[in-house]
DNA sequence: CATGAATGAGCGTTCATTCAT
DNA sequence: AATGAATGAACGCTCATTCAT
């Protein structure tokens, strides 16, 4: 009685394919990918694209969310396995990197950083729960004393909203060599690179 | 050999003015500002900004060169004040504060990334010059102990293209204080904030 | 002959739905309503509306055929009326009011002008019932002297196709105040307002 | 000193095939009428249709107002006949039917009721020369005794805008024979037609 | 040389209509 | 039959660029 009828499938491939080829097409040309040559990406005509999202503006904060969620995700885990004795400091740093090199492949990282940075009461679920998660491991880091007391979530989102998106992958890892430092209390050694 | 004519006078004030209206626009509005507005800002018509610069990329290549320029001029003359005796990490930090300030007024200034990493060979004077006066700097400092030996002018190339420019005061200062420990050998101590 | 099935009586409860809405919505917004618009208010789907009719003029058409349907029912009550013994200007005057009254809540009226104007053979049954019933009216009125002779259907097609639909009921009244001598042997008195 | 420079001239032609291109689409198609069928009936570019009219609204504002300065002027010429000693019924007759008979090319003479119809203070200088005019007409009409003294500038309103635009000629002078008597103290004779 | 009018591809969006389910 | 998702031409409008004056 309550099941969501079967037609739906192809809405449901469809609505798929617009977004992984927005988020495609943002990565490649930044969110002024022109809504035709997404649908055409996608493999649909506008209207459908349309019928999915009302307007330009929706479907690009759908790819955010999408991609907000996969965040959220992966910080909880993190927070799982810290839970589970891991090491804060390591995970956080891995978390990290996945973050940046996601970012590579997704220019929308970027725009992550306005929800997050935003009052988050009346937001997305995936922000308060990325937000939450994030906190839980800053916690943990400076408990151990790895990470520096006065780090906040905003450093994060910092991080998040500067990471270097349309560069090589040393430059990213390189980038967040040089970030690490300013957010634990140790010093940089010699044999980081 | 054969043109040593009076009237560039003109001309070089229309370049200079168009110059001008550019980089207000364009910090204004971002790289979206369009050719209109730059060229009414600069009260001059369409048509003579075309004729100084062939297309939009060359008018914001320009901008670029000519913001350049102060960088390079500022590096230099921090340059020249470690050659009096002054201390390389200050003026290094003091030069960077200086450059991210400077990048809230001038949406442009990421964009400084761009020829700075790129091959210096064929490039702008000024980016010779400031790719020369920054690693004078780094390299003082490396002498000094302070600078992380690794560091080199890609890093300031990371470093420029990453800043926050659209973020308030205290969200910049507060970028720089998170990446200079990784340039440095010291870690950030806790009032470093 | 081979058909005569039960299953009709949902199509003609959704033509029935359907025609309703339609009518509605061209009222309240034009004949610019969306064919969604119209299939939402009639709670079926667009497709079931494409099966009722082809396309958007025949919608239309349908609208205008059924407000005929009214108008030709209508006239036909006049002339019984005035067959038994009514004032046949009486009654002409107060079926213009009520055609021109209604035409305020529905802007589908002036269309009316179309089929009406045309070659009545081929037409709906509506037309040449209102066509007929008219006929008789201005016939009768003529007979007791106050309907110009000259004054044919083709006036009344004039008529509705000019009544200001789009205006307040004041307008309305004025309009057909100013029109009424023009169809009738004597002049507007001074305390006909 | 104070000349316009001469290569407005490019732009004044253009400007008028524009104008023409759009009254004559508009009362084609109605104001429906797409702005690049109109450039390409002007022969020009939809971007210099916009360069001249900076939106859709203001192109058929600007086909109104020059339809009304038509007008106003037409009035004026009435006025300026009646002063002279011409009969101000006949004026008004021959007014009102060559506004109507224009009516037939120019569908905009509908819309010429909105803004004759608002509060005239702050209109176009045409809308007010327009009414003047009309006001001066009716009043001298009604100093002969001929036009009916209820009669007010409001009802010209009335008149323009269910003019029958979309009619053949014969319908349009019928109607006019129709309207007029209740503009007037008499009744229409059998030989009006 | 400067001017600014003209160009036209492109954008985000709508909507009558078709078609797979 | 009914559904509603998909289609794609069309719309009003913008803006980098060209070219007649």
């Amino acid at each position: 009685m309550s099941q969501a009828r079967a037609p739906r499938a192809d809405a449901v491939r469809n609505r798929k394919k617009i977004l992984d080829a927005a988020r495609e097409q943002i990565s490649l040309h930044g969110p002024e990918a022109g809504m035709d040559e997404i649908a055409i990406a996608a493999g649909v005509a506008v209207g459908t694209l349309y019928r999915h999202f009302p307007n330009k503006t929706d479907l690009v904060a759908a790819v955010i969310a999408e991609y907000l969620d996969k965040v959220a995700a992966d910080a909880e885990a993190a927070v799982a396995r810290v839970a589970a004795g891991a090491h804060a400091l390591d995970e956080i740093t891995r978390f990290l990197e996945r973050v940046v090199e996601a970012s590579a492949a997704d220019h929308a990282v970027k725009a992550v950083a306005l929800p997050l940075g935003a009052d988050p009461s009346d937001k997305d679920d995936a922000v308060r729960r990325a937000a939450t998660a994030l906190a839980a491991l800053i916690q943990a880091g400076q408990e151990d004393g790895d990470i520096h007391p006065d780090v906040t979530i905003d450093d994060m989102y910092l991080l998040f909203s500067t990471a270097p998106t349309g560069q090589p992958a040393a430059a990213r890892a390189r980038w967040l060599t040089l970030f690490l430092p300013g957010l634990t209390t140790r010093a940089r050694g010699v044999t980081d690179l």
